[in-house]
DNA sequence: GATATGCGCAACTGATCGGTTTCTAAAATT
DNA sequence: AATTTTAGAAACCGATCAGTTGCGCATATC
């Protein structure tokens, strides 16, 4: 039940979909029309990214307009920064390296 | 068998190797330390991580060295950024639509 | 009020996933 | 040469996943 951003967008229809809602809002019936699946597989699709709270949603009468929630997809932003913030530092660690080595030999 | 970054990243063991990967090579016994799971279930992680080209194996001896190929996670960016930008011309669009109101009214 | 539309929910299915256990091969150690 | 260490490969298992079909429930439309 635990769902997490990353096993969101690991769909491929997922991102699709999150493509799709970056441009507006859209309501379940227009969004499977991009797709050759049915409705409701792209609703359970919808429901994975609302749980995660990717999506938002907002009832219209009988619609529902799934809009995007941008501020969920920093998270990956973030974990992304923080793995290039390690792969960066690589280098003053050789650099630490090298300077402790040349304090014990000399 | 097909594999893309976005579904080698979604499991949270993975993530975790890349961000110990991301500092230095290591090999797939001392990565495994780092974690509760047993070695084979680790290089079944490398395997999947190796085979959408996120890691780079280095044999040396009868070791074989893990190493990030931050290249390739370079692709989450493009998407994200595609996403960002599309999220972005939602305002300018809009902004579209104003004008061609105001032309239609005026 | 009857009908049509939009949508979520539940049950089912085949495929894939993450994990363990067992086995084999190659390189290092003795 | 025998043993130990390192690591990938294969077989298996329960859990989860993506998808379909069928259903029920609201909200519009006639």
């Amino acid at each position: 039940m635990r769902r997490d951003v990353f096993q969101a967008i690991a769909d491929p229809t997922r991102r699709a979909i999150i493509t799709l809602l970056a441009l507006h809002a859209m309501t379940p019936n227009a969004i499977a029309e991009h797709f050759q699946s049915t409705r409701q597989a792209v609703s359970k699709h919808l429901r994975i990214l609302t749980e995660c709270e990717l999506l938002h949603q907002e009832p219209q009468g009988r619609e529902i307009f799934y809009s995007l929630h941008m501020d969920k997809m920093k998270e990956i932003d973030i974990w992304m920064e923080q793995v290039r913030k390690i792969w960066e530092s690589r280098f003053s660690q050789l650099d630490d390296l090298l300077e402790e080595m040349k304090k014990g030999q000399l």
